[in-house]
DNA sequence: AACATAATGTAGCCTTAGCTACAGTTGGGA
DNA sequence: TCCCAACTGTAGCTAAGGCTACATTATGTT
Protein backbone atom coordinates (compact mmCIF):
# COMPACT_ATOMS: atom_id res chain seq x y z
CA UNK A 1 0.00 0.00 0.00
CA UNK A 2 0.68 3.40 0.13
CA UNK A 3 2.19 2.85 -3.66
CA UNK A 4 1.08 6.82 -4.72
CA UNK A 5 3.82 9.76 -4.62
CA UNK A 6 2.41 11.41 -1.43
CA UNK A 7 4.48 14.41 -0.05
CA UNK A 8 6.66 11.55 1.84
CA UNK A 9 6.40 13.33 5.56
CA UNK A 10 3.01 12.05 6.55
CA UNK A 11 2.59 8.88 8.23
CA UNK A 12 -0.88 8.10 7.71
CA UNK A 13 -2.24 11.41 7.36
CA UNK A 14 -3.12 12.90 10.72
CA UNK A 15 -6.78 13.57 11.72
CA UNK A 16 -7.45 16.91 11.64
CA UNK A 17 -6.25 19.16 14.84
CA UNK A 18 -5.55 16.70 17.49
CA UNK A 19 -2.69 14.87 15.55
CA UNK A 20 -0.97 18.15 14.41
CA UNK A 21 -1.43 19.54 18.22
CA UNK A 22 0.35 16.14 19.51
CA UNK A 23 3.25 16.24 17.40
CA UNK A 24 3.92 19.81 17.82
CA UNK A 25 3.84 19.08 21.38
CA UNK A 26 6.52 16.11 20.39
CA UNK A 27 8.63 18.44 18.65
CA UNK A 28 8.65 20.96 21.60
CA UNK A 29 9.39 18.12 24.03
CA UNK A 30 13.33 17.78 21.93
CA UNK A 31 14.15 21.30 22.45
CA UNK A 32 12.64 21.32 26.34
CA UNK A 33 16.00 19.37 27.05
CA UNK A 34 18.15 21.90 25.41
CA UNK A 35 16.24 24.78 27.04
CA UNK A 36 16.95 23.79 30.66
CA UNK A 37 20.07 23.07 30.02
CA UNK A 38 21.04 26.74 28.62
CA UNK A 39 19.09 28.00 31.41
CA UNK A 40 20.88 26.60 34.16
CA UNK A 41 23.98 26.94 32.42
CA UNK A 42 23.38 30.78 32.03
CA UNK A 43 22.14 30.91 35.73
CA UNK A 44 25.60 29.15 36.77
CA UNK A 45 27.60 31.26 35.11
CA UNK A 46 25.89 34.18 36.51
CA UNK A 47 25.96 33.24 40.31
CA UNK A 48 29.05 31.05 40.47
CA UNK A 49 31.28 32.58 37.86
CA UNK A 50 30.96 29.73 35.80
CA UNK A 51 29.48 26.73 35.00
CA UNK A 52 30.69 22.93 35.80
CA UNK A 53 29.45 19.20 35.20
CA UNK A 54 28.90 18.27 38.45
CA UNK A 55 26.83 21.75 39.52
CA UNK A 56 25.04 21.17 36.05
CA UNK A 57 23.52 17.81 37.38
CA UNK A 58 22.57 18.99 40.85
CA UNK A 59 20.32 22.01 39.35
CA UNK A 60 19.01 19.66 36.59
CA UNK A 61 18.44 16.34 39.03
CA UNK A 62 20.14 13.70 36.92
CA UNK A 63 23.87 12.44 37.15
CA UNK A 64 26.58 13.86 35.85
CA UNK A 65 26.58 10.58 33.33
CA UNK A 66 23.42 12.12 31.86
CA UNK A 67 24.37 15.72 31.86
CA UNK A 68 28.01 14.82 29.74
CA UNK A 69 25.75 13.25 27.02
CA UNK A 70 23.32 15.60 26.74
CA UNK A 71 26.12 18.27 26.74
CA UNK A 72 27.62 16.60 23.80
CA UNK A 73 24.35 16.69 21.77
CA UNK A 74 24.09 20.55 22.69
CA UNK A 75 27.24 21.07 21.54
CA UNK A 76 26.59 19.05 18.14
CA UNK A 77 23.32 21.35 17.78
CA UNK A 78 25.33 24.74 18.91
CA UNK A 79 24.14 25.93 21.81
CA UNK A 80 27.30 25.32 24.51
CA UNK A 81 31.09 25.21 23.55
CA UNK A 82 32.52 22.10 25.36
CA UNK A 83 35.97 21.21 26.19
CA UNK A 84 37.04 18.18 27.84
CA UNK A 85 37.70 18.74 32.08
CA UNK A 86 36.74 22.54 31.44
CA UNK A 87 33.43 24.93 31.87
CA UNK A 88 30.67 25.15 29.67
CA UNK A 89 30.18 28.05 27.42
CA UNK A 90 26.96 28.81 26.09
CA UNK A 91 27.67 29.88 22.26
CA UNK A 92 25.97 33.38 21.03
CA UNK A 93 22.88 30.70 19.54
CA UNK A 94 22.69 29.56 23.15
CA UNK A 95 22.94 32.87 24.90
CA UNK A 96 19.99 33.97 23.11
CA UNK A 97 17.51 30.91 23.83
CA UNK A 98 18.73 31.18 27.51
CA UNK A 99 17.49 34.68 27.79
CA UNK A 100 14.32 34.20 26.00
CA UNK A 101 13.90 31.12 28.61
CA UNK A 102 14.59 33.32 31.48
CA UNK A 103 11.85 35.88 30.17
CA UNK A 104 9.25 33.14 28.94
CA UNK A 105 9.69 31.23 32.50
CA UNK A 106 9.35 34.64 34.21
CA UNK A 107 6.25 35.75 33.03
CA UNK A 108 4.25 32.44 33.20
CA UNK A 109 5.26 32.22 37.06
CA UNK A 110 4.21 35.74 37.50
CA UNK A 111 1.04 35.54 36.11
CA UNK A 112 0.24 31.96 37.95
CA UNK A 113 1.12 33.55 41.07
CA UNK A 114 -1.18 36.17 40.25
CA UNK A 115 -4.02 33.93 39.76
CA UNK A 116 -3.15 33.00 43.16
CA UNK A 117 -1.20 30.21 42.65
CA UNK A 118 1.56 29.62 45.84
CA UNK A 119 4.86 30.13 44.98
CA UNK A 120 6.30 26.63 44.68
CA UNK A 121 3.66 25.40 42.62
CA UNK A 122 3.70 27.94 40.25
CA UNK A 123 7.09 26.99 39.56
CA UNK A 124 6.86 23.46 39.37
CA UNK A 125 3.78 24.06 37.61
CA UNK A 126 5.30 26.88 35.12
CA UNK A 127 8.52 24.45 34.55
CA UNK A 128 6.32 21.92 32.98
CA UNK A 129 3.96 24.88 31.19
CA UNK A 130 6.57 26.88 29.70
CA UNK A 131 7.56 25.01 27.00
CA UNK A 132 4.36 24.91 25.10
CA UNK A 133 3.10 28.05 25.50
CA UNK A 134 2.71 29.45 22.18
CA UNK A 135 3.55 33.50 21.69
CA UNK A 136 0.31 34.64 21.46
CA UNK A 137 -0.33 32.61 24.66
CA UNK A 138 2.73 34.03 26.38
CA UNK A 139 1.40 37.52 25.30
CA UNK A 140 -1.99 36.81 26.60
CA UNK A 141 -0.31 35.80 30.30
CA UNK A 142 1.73 38.74 30.14
CA UNK A 143 -1.39 41.03 29.47
CA UNK A 144 -3.21 39.80 31.81
CA UNK A 145 -0.80 39.11 34.98
CA UNK A 146 -2.66 41.85 37.63
CA UNK A 147 0.46 43.80 38.74
CA UNK B 1 32.83 9.92 46.87
CA UNK B 2 28.93 9.26 47.77
CA UNK B 3 30.18 6.47 50.99
CA UNK B 4 27.76 7.97 53.51
CA UNK B 5 24.43 6.39 54.40
CA UNK B 6 22.39 8.59 51.80
CA UNK B 7 18.44 7.92 51.71
CA UNK B 8 19.28 6.15 48.05
CA UNK B 9 17.45 8.05 45.37
CA UNK B 10 19.20 11.30 44.93
CA UNK B 11 21.26 11.12 42.49
CA UNK B 12 23.54 13.72 43.69
CA UNK B 13 21.51 15.57 46.13
CA UNK B 14 19.00 18.08 44.22
CA UNK B 15 19.42 22.12 44.05
CA UNK B 16 16.38 22.79 45.78
CA UNK B 17 13.70 24.11 43.88
CA UNK B 18 14.36 24.09 40.31
CA UNK B 19 15.65 20.05 39.98
CA UNK B 20 12.32 19.53 41.71
CA UNK B 21 10.79 20.65 39.18
CA UNK B 22 12.45 19.44 36.30
CA UNK B 23 12.00 16.03 37.75
CA UNK B 24 8.58 16.49 38.34
CA UNK B 25 8.07 17.55 34.46
CA UNK B 26 9.65 14.20 33.61
CA UNK B 27 7.35 12.26 35.94
CA UNK B 28 4.83 13.91 33.80
CA UNK B 29 5.86 12.93 30.65
CA UNK B 30 6.01 9.58 31.25
CA UNK B 31 1.98 9.68 31.70
CA UNK B 32 1.74 11.71 28.75
CA UNK B 33 1.55 9.10 26.59
CA UNK B 34 -0.95 7.25 28.27
CA UNK B 35 -3.05 10.27 28.73
CA UNK B 36 -3.01 11.09 25.04
CA UNK B 37 -3.78 7.42 24.25
CA UNK B 38 -6.86 6.85 26.47
CA UNK B 39 -8.18 9.68 25.44
CA UNK B 40 -8.32 9.37 22.29
CA UNK B 41 -9.51 5.65 22.17
CA UNK B 42 -12.49 7.04 24.66
CA UNK B 43 -13.16 9.74 21.93
CA UNK B 44 -13.24 6.87 18.70
CA UNK B 45 -15.21 4.72 20.71
CA UNK B 46 -17.32 6.83 21.30
CA UNK B 47 -18.04 8.54 17.82
CA UNK B 48 -16.83 5.38 15.51
CA UNK B 49 -17.86 2.67 18.00
CA UNK B 50 -15.01 1.09 18.19
CA UNK B 51 -11.30 1.99 18.54
CA UNK B 52 -8.74 0.41 15.72
CA UNK B 53 -5.15 0.95 15.21
CA UNK B 54 -5.14 2.93 12.21
CA UNK B 55 -7.73 5.44 13.57
CA UNK B 56 -5.92 5.97 16.62
CA UNK B 57 -2.61 6.29 14.88
CA UNK B 58 -4.00 9.06 12.48
CA UNK B 59 -5.18 10.99 15.54
CA UNK B 60 -2.05 10.68 17.35
CA UNK B 61 -0.23 11.67 14.38
CA UNK B 62 2.37 7.89 14.19
CA UNK B 63 2.33 5.34 12.50
CA UNK B 64 -0.34 1.82 13.35
CA UNK B 65 3.45 0.25 14.61
CA UNK B 66 3.95 3.11 17.16
CA UNK B 67 0.68 2.72 18.43
CA UNK B 68 0.62 -1.21 18.76
CA UNK B 69 4.31 -0.70 21.21
CA UNK B 70 2.32 1.34 23.27
CA UNK B 71 -0.56 -0.21 23.36
CA UNK B 72 1.57 -3.35 24.65
CA UNK B 73 2.51 -1.11 27.55
CA UNK B 74 -0.18 0.53 28.57
CA UNK B 75 -1.90 -3.38 28.35
CA UNK B 76 0.66 -4.26 30.66
CA UNK B 77 0.05 -0.93 32.90
CA UNK B 78 -3.59 -1.73 33.11
CA UNK B 79 -5.03 0.98 31.13
CA UNK B 80 -6.41 -1.10 28.14
CA UNK B 81 -7.43 -4.35 26.88
CA UNK B 82 -5.99 -5.45 23.79
CA UNK B 83 -6.84 -8.68 21.80
CA UNK B 84 -4.83 -9.59 18.42
CA UNK B 85 -7.31 -7.98 15.21
CA UNK B 86 -9.64 -6.91 17.85
CA UNK B 87 -10.88 -4.02 18.63
CA UNK B 88 -9.36 -1.85 21.49
CA UNK B 89 -11.11 -1.24 25.27
CA UNK B 90 -10.38 0.62 27.72
CA UNK B 91 -10.09 -0.61 31.57
CA UNK B 92 -12.01 1.08 33.97
CA UNK B 93 -8.98 2.45 35.15
CA UNK B 94 -8.38 3.84 31.88
CA UNK B 95 -11.80 4.88 31.87
CA UNK B 96 -11.77 6.79 34.77
CA UNK B 97 -8.22 8.33 33.13
CA UNK B 98 -9.61 9.43 30.05
CA UNK B 99 -12.52 11.52 31.83
CA UNK B 100 -9.75 13.19 33.69
CA UNK B 101 -7.92 14.16 30.80
CA UNK B 102 -10.93 15.23 28.78
CA UNK B 103 -12.10 17.39 31.41
CA UNK B 104 -8.73 18.94 32.34
CA UNK B 105 -8.78 19.60 28.37
CA UNK B 106 -12.00 21.17 28.47
CA UNK B 107 -10.61 23.40 31.31
CA UNK B 108 -7.66 24.68 29.71
CA UNK B 109 -8.80 25.08 26.26
CA UNK B 110 -12.06 27.49 27.84
CA UNK B 111 -9.22 29.22 29.76
CA UNK B 112 -7.43 30.43 27.09
CA UNK B 113 -9.98 31.21 24.60
CA UNK B 114 -11.18 33.40 27.62
CA UNK B 115 -7.96 35.00 27.25
CA UNK B 116 -8.52 35.49 24.15
CA UNK B 117 -6.58 33.18 22.45
CA UNK B 118 -7.62 31.77 18.63
CA UNK B 119 -9.55 28.26 18.99
CA UNK B 120 -6.56 26.59 17.07
CA UNK B 121 -3.97 28.13 18.93
CA UNK B 122 -5.61 27.33 22.36
CA UNK B 123 -6.22 24.02 21.00
CA UNK B 124 -2.21 23.12 20.24
CA UNK B 125 -1.23 24.82 23.46
CA UNK B 126 -4.15 23.07 25.48
CA UNK B 127 -2.14 19.96 24.31
CA UNK B 128 1.07 20.83 25.61
CA UNK B 129 -0.18 22.65 28.83
CA UNK B 130 -2.86 19.94 30.22
CA UNK B 131 -0.14 17.32 31.36
CA UNK B 132 1.44 19.68 33.59
CA UNK B 133 -1.27 21.63 34.85
CA UNK B 134 -1.59 20.71 38.93
CA UNK B 135 -4.79 20.73 40.28
CA UNK B 136 -4.32 23.68 42.04
CA UNK B 137 -3.81 25.72 38.55
CA UNK B 138 -6.42 23.74 37.39
CA UNK B 139 -8.95 24.95 40.04
CA UNK B 140 -7.27 28.58 39.32
CA UNK B 141 -8.00 28.41 35.85
CA UNK B 142 -11.52 27.40 36.33
CA UNK B 143 -11.93 29.95 38.52
CA UNK B 144 -10.55 32.69 36.45
CA UNK B 145 -12.51 31.59 33.15
CA UNK B 146 -15.08 34.69 31.98
CA UNK B 147 -18.20 32.61 30.79
C1' DA C 1 -15.11 -19.65 -2.72
C1' DA C 2 -11.25 -16.88 -3.93
C1' DC C 3 -8.85 -13.12 -3.95
C1' DA C 4 -7.24 -8.42 -3.51
C1' DT C 5 -6.87 -4.85 -0.26
C1' DA C 6 -6.89 -2.84 4.06
C1' DA C 7 -5.86 -3.65 8.76
C1' DT C 8 -2.90 -5.61 11.96
C1' DG C 9 1.24 -7.58 13.66
C1' DT C 10 6.53 -8.46 13.79
C1' DA C 11 11.57 -7.71 13.13
C1' DG C 12 14.93 -4.77 13.59
C1' DC C 13 16.94 -0.18 13.49
C1' DC C 14 17.53 4.76 15.47
C1' DT C 15 17.68 8.52 19.07
C1' DT C 16 16.94 10.44 23.54
C1' DA C 17 17.49 10.17 28.14
C1' DG C 18 17.96 7.81 32.34
C1' DC C 19 21.22 4.74 35.19
C1' DT C 20 25.64 2.14 37.62
C1' DA C 21 30.28 1.02 37.59
C1' DC C 22 34.62 2.09 36.58
C1' DA C 23 38.69 4.89 34.65
C1' DG C 24 41.24 9.03 34.07
C1' DT C 25 42.39 14.32 35.45
C1' DT C 26 43.09 18.17 38.34
C1' DG C 27 44.17 20.84 41.92
C1' DG C 28 44.74 22.06 46.85
C1' DG C 29 46.73 20.77 51.21
C1' DA C 30 50.04 18.11 53.89
C1' DT D 1 56.36 17.55 45.80
C1' DC D 2 52.88 14.28 45.86
C1' DC D 3 48.80 12.47 46.61
C1' DC D 4 43.96 11.96 47.51
C1' DA D 5 39.42 13.42 46.84
C1' DA D 6 36.42 15.62 43.89
C1' DC D 7 35.48 16.24 39.29
C1' DT D 8 35.11 14.59 34.69
C1' DG D 9 34.84 11.16 31.25
C1' DT D 10 33.68 6.33 29.25
C1' DA D 11 31.45 1.69 28.73
C1' DG D 12 27.52 -0.44 28.54
C1' DC D 13 22.87 -1.35 30.25
C1' DT D 14 17.55 -0.05 30.21
C1' DA D 15 13.14 1.91 28.45
C1' DA D 16 10.27 4.89 25.64
C1' DG D 17 8.95 6.24 21.44
C1' DG D 18 9.94 7.14 16.64
C1' DC D 19 10.65 4.73 11.98
C1' DT D 20 10.73 1.27 7.46
C1' DA D 21 10.10 -3.08 5.55
C1' DC D 22 7.94 -7.16 5.54
C1' DA D 23 4.54 -10.92 7.14
C1' DT D 24 0.07 -12.25 8.42
C1' DT D 25 -5.05 -11.89 9.14
C1' DA D 26 -9.75 -10.21 7.99
C1' DT D 27 -13.06 -8.93 5.02
C1' DG D 28 -15.86 -7.24 1.29
C1' DT D 29 -16.62 -8.05 -3.69
C1' DT D 30 -16.72 -10.40 -7.32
Amino acid sequence: MKKAPLPARLPVRPSALQAESLQQTRREHASETAEDYVEAIADLSASEGEARVVELARRLGVTHVTVNRTLARLQREGYVSVKPYRAIFLTPVGRKLADECRHRHGVVVAFLRSLGIPEKTAEIDAEGIEHHVSPATLAAFARNTAK
